[in-house]
DNA sequence: GAGTGGTCTAGACCACCCC
DNA sequence: GGGTGGTCTAGACCACTCT
């Protein structure tokens, strides 16, 4: 039995008076295969199948939830081209994940100014990891109250042997406990990548705002630049399942010879 | 009699044992609605439907192609994501188009830091509009041959009273004759909307990298700022159909109150 | 060969818009 | 009421992957 409620009665075959028309459809209206993309979330959000898993087949999952494989593939499509899923023709439906070399870094935008947009992935020099309060900024940011534990990364990532980013990164230091500096080194790949395996959260979407400021000391020096050097700012929110907003952070990028690169549709 | 080449044959009708399977799927394989696609575009290009103005319907399209509507909507699909056609429930498929309010501003990613991301319309001041020879920068973003005549365009954007936006906007003379300030002027609308309804030529699509420098002479004073302050630089490539630049635009930008606002997935 | 995702079809019906 | 896009189904077949 469904709990779904479908567009159409299943009265393809005729005569079947017995059955209720539960097209209700009243006021707000939702098509299945939005219903189900919510039940495959709320899965994913469950833990029921972790990051780099296969989920069910699309057979299996009509099967489920009672629905025609179209339907399934439909609400699939969706999670996919949100990056939440991977397809991969003839072997299944995966969740995706940050810990693969392709998704890395995906989130870095930063790519050389010549050569064909080939990004260079960094290394990544650590200067600090520090407990505090969250600030007013990052306590809306994060949905927290102003002056909750927060934990805050520092770092500067090389580009070809030139130090191009300055790196603060805030997280709730409730919902990340026991984060060291020495974990987050030994485990060698992008923190999104740490944060998942260490604590199962995988950060699906983010928002950034870009301005430009003038170096500080500290940048200056980090970045070994004159003090009031041009700065390219990038604050950015990162959201989990659900929309939840788990990490601030903000990079201060000398674009010298680097630059932001976005495509507009 | 129909050109594209099919993965299925339309064998469905059992017994048709007359027909060559056409399946060659050869070494490059093309699915039919990625084959419609191209032909839509075809049509697009050639003016067929021109901007604003609605398509044929899916069913007739079906016709037109000898393919079902299900394949015919697989296409159109991908082209209203790539935001080239737009669906309305009830009325039909429609060419966008940048006319219209909603996408006026499509590709102004500059919004207001306080607001709930909502855009704020600029006004324009028109500063000049020169003729002259396209830099090396301009030829190789543009394909064209350095020293092409190009017609250079520049403006400050002005929110709520601030100058905020000066921007210089590069396109080749030959493909637009006849720009003038007083034409522009009179559009009363994007630069992308004038191009539109004078030229014909419609944006779909557009790169962006952005850096940080410090104002110039000429910045400073447009946008009323000390010489050395940071700005946000924004160049612009932007493409018609057929993946073709046309356009090429560096916009320098006071963010003070104002960032480039942006959603990575 | 079995299983998975991917394509294509044909047909029914719903929601929306306009006459 | 008739047209358009939007949803949903059932079924056939293709392409890819692994065993």
């Amino acid at each position: 039995m469904s709990v779904l409620t479908s567009m159409q009665n299943q009265s393809v075959a005729a005569g079947n008076d017995a059955l209720m028309p539960i097209t209700v459809s009243g006021p707000s209206f939702r098509p299945l295969y939005d219903q189900i993309k919510i039940l495959l979330t709320q899965s994913l959000i469950a833990g029921e199948w972790k990051p780099g898993e296969a989920i069910p087949s699309e057979m299996e999952l009509a099967a489920r939830y009672q629905v025609s494989q179209g339907t399934v593939r439909k609400a699939i499509d969706a999670l996919a081209s949100e990056n939440i899923l991977i397809r991969r023709q003839g072997k299944g439906t995966f969740v995706a994940t940050h810990t693969e070399p392709t998704h890395q870094y995906r989130f870095l935008r930063i790519i050389p100014d010549k050569g064909n947009k080939d990004k260079v992935h960094p290394t990544t020099n650590f200067i600090d990891v520090k407990r505090g309060k969250a600030s007013t900024e990052v306590a809306s940011a994060l949905d927290l109250k102003p002056g909750a534990p927060v934990t805050a990364i520092r770092r500067v990532l090389v580009f070809a042997d030139t130090p191009t980013i300055l790196e603060e990164i805030v997280l709730s230091s409730a919902l990340f406990p026991n984060l060291t500096i020495e974990r987050i080194r030994e485990s060698r790949g992008s923190i999104y990548s740490f944060l998942e395996t260490g604590y199962g959260l995988r950060m699906i979407r983010a928002e950034e705002r870009l301005y430009a400021v003038a170096a500080d000391v500290t940048a200056a020096v980090h970045l070994m630049v004159a003090e009031g050097t041009p700065l390219l700012c990038v604050d950015r929110i990162a959201f989990t399942y659900g929309d939840k907003p788990v990490e601030w952070r903000r990079g201060r990028c000398l674009t010298d010879g680097y630059s932001y690169y976005n495509e507009l549709a």
